[in-house]
DNA sequence: CAGTAGTCTTACTCGCGAGTAGGTACCAGG
DNA sequence: CCTGGTACCTACTCGCGAGTAAGACTACTG
């Protein structure tokens, strides 16, 4: 990973962008603390006082860390949902969208899940932000099919448990690669859709394939 | 938290288990890293030699926390679920198990979720042991509901999603603590038994109080 | 070609925290 | 009252890592 060639003397947008994907690389293998400045300098090809030149200090490395692959995130999802389609269809291809980002970018993934929602500083907030626009946004899916859960705060929970549930599903998910990122989606999708009631009897959820 | 009557020449058996409280606490206060031999032997009352002197270092003092946390947990869980039921009512009594877990002993469950998870030391084992006989728990039961998950990848990865729906619900709950903890346990029930599609149509799963 | 702005480096300081050396108090049993 | 053993302490060493001082090298601009 260590960037070899030596190119000198770059511009200084080029160099954070080299400097954050680092950082990503490091914090993400090595998490918050453990992760060194030196170690993501010398990743990255530069010297250290230029890290903190470029990027300040360790925290604010990080806090910057998470906003960037957030984002990104958020994005990538927002770009992949289908708005104005019955709830299981946006339900579907938001899931899909949402396994297709995290099996293109496990780093990004780990700092986002494992590390961020750890350390308990500042990064919190940008990461529980993050989390919290997930949830509504699920949330708002299931409130406005017809007779869903009744109180806000019921289906707050309902959705926060669905968005642990991808979580920890990605996680499994980085343990067994082989599974083509559809299948682990879909899976969900039966899981939350059907429920076990339904799966038992036989029942699943097709894909719109059939539509 | 810290001791305060200078109870001296206790018994070694009895520090011990001061030791390994307040290093639960501070563990999950502070996470691995963060958290100083200074600041454990401080809360426990007493001076880091002897810390080291009956747990060894830090490392291995974290690992021990983690086995007996794990431990208890699975205990508690072990207890609370009736074998021989109908998968529903196995499953249900599981659920209300853990969180009633969960809700008395916050301090457990974050070193146990949010720590041990992150460190990927020699600690990750204890941990990922856990979550592995949860997960297998939770894919017999689903293994063996008729016509369940065919494949057992598929059920793992599904029980998978399972056990991490509840972490994140026992999550969301540090965060809304009025709410009791059969709520919380019911509502996940009727998630992964149900279904958000039957759920939508009014249809909700009950406990079996009616039997 | 001097001046100035921006890139980039080596070589430090300094505090924090893991782990230890070398003791002191207290309680057995002889 | 001595002898050993166990509980317990103060006061260190020492390395690692965050952050910095001070300057060198390049490139554009007039």
């Amino acid at each position: 990973m260590r960037t070899e060639g030596r190119a000198k003397r770059l511009p200084r947008a080029v160099r954070e962008r080299q400097i954050m994907d680092a950082a990503v690389d490091v914090f993400s293998r090595l998490g918050f603390h453990a992760a060194s400045m030196d170690e993501i300098s010398d990743v990255a090809g530069i010297s250290k006082p230029m890290l903190y030149a470029y990027l300040g200090s360790k925290e604010e490395l990080f806090a910057t860390c998470i906003r960037r692959e957030a984002t990104r995130m958020m994005e990538a999802i927002a770009t992949g949902v289908e708005p104005d389609q019955e709830p299981d269809v946006q339900l579907w291809s938001g899931l899909r969208a949402f396994f297709g980002f995290v099996g293109e970018n496990r780093a990004s993934w780990m700092v986002l899940h494992r590390q961020a929602s750890t350390q308990g500083g500042p990064f919190a907030v940008e990461l529980t932000d993050m989390r919290t626009r997930a949830v509504s946004l699920v949330a708002a899916l299931l409130t406005q099919s017809t007779k869903a859960p009744a109180t806000k705060l019921e289906a707050e929970s309902l959705a926060a448990a669905l968005v642990g549930a991808g979580e920890s599903l990605a996680e499994w998910w980085l343990d067994h690669p082989e599974e083509p990122a559809g299948v682990v989606a879909a899976r969900l999708m039966n899981l939350v859709w059907m429920g076990f009631g339904d799966l038992v009897d036989g029942n699943v959820w097709h894909p719109p394939s059939r539509r």
